[in-house]
DNA sequence: TTGACCTTGACTTTCTTTGACCAATGTGCT
DNA sequence: AGCACATTGGTCAAAGAAAGTCAAGGTCAA
């Protein structure tokens, strides 16, 4: 078996143990695995790109680290999933459960539920009649949410 | 963990806990974290420079001291000045140019400016009879530009 | 046999840690 | 007031600790 089968092996594997991310330190994983540190770059380059679906960070000097983390695609569905339980209309409250799950489910944050609280408002709205703020209502969620799905 | 986190860490720990800014004694605080001084020198012009929207102010002496501070102050006040500057409506275009200019200014990330331009896209409010577009674009822009002061 | 993929190591860049030396401010004495 | 000394913080450069880049050569399957 190819050493670089066995680096993105092992990197896998702290991806699943861990929730979705690794952090290695290249020189102690190079030491591990009996390779030379580059190879690692080389595994990373060629098979944890952004393509396949994963992020790459790292820093270097004492104390530096790559970590890699693997894109939530469940994510971008669940938000695919909602977008589609919304119908023509959409009322507050509706929405603020809606946004209060998602962040439960952390498929949003705060500050991004904040903002979507703010652009569904009643408030936003108070210029709107009636009739139509439930439907502006269920348009821009469903705008915002999109923006989302990578 | 690195030396210089810990440092920073406390510091913004202060920062926190006091109301936006944190006095120091440099050569105290090096002791309580086992650092040589200096190292709290390279923290601050590494972590806490001003693009990072912190000033830091200092004495030397008897008595001396390193005062740093947090600035939301500029971002908050470019958000309020945009604000009152939006009327009682506002067109597609010159939302989004605001949004350009403010993501420019750093006063907004990508993401936001993505989130705030699904929320007042032309397309959200094709239910809205025309009349009333405008006026609720700059509600909502007004109510998400809020939730971002502080 | 050749082109795509792998391996290796020399060299580079970035970030951190440390310590020697410098500058400013306060205090007390004359 | 002026001076010596103590008390702070500031600067800078060297050494250390990682990670990144790149090009040369190796391997292997079609």
């Amino acid at each position: 078996m190819r050493i670089s089968d066995l680096v993105a092996q092992y990197i896998n594997d702290i991806i699943d143990e861990q929730d979705g991310a690794a952090e290695i330190r290249r020189n102690e994983l190079a030491t591990t695995l009996g390779c030379v540190p580059s190879q690692i770059n080389y595994v990373i380059t060629s098979r944890f790109t952004p393509e396949q679906g994963y992020i790459v960070e790292s820093r270097r000097g004492g104390g530096g680290y790559i970590r890699i983390t693997r894109i939530n695609t469940t994510r971008s569905g669940a938000i695919m999933h909602i977008v589609n339980a919304i119908g023509k209309t959409l009322d507050k409250a509706t929405a603020e459960v809606m946004l209060t799950n998602m962040l439960g489910r952390e498929i949003i944050d705060t500050r991004t539920a904040r903002l979507m609280a703010a652009a569904t408002s009643e408030r936003a709205y108070a210029d709107v009649p009636q009739q139509y703020r439930d439907a502006v209502r269920a348009a821009v969620f469903k705008n915002m949410l999109l923006t989302l799905v990578n």
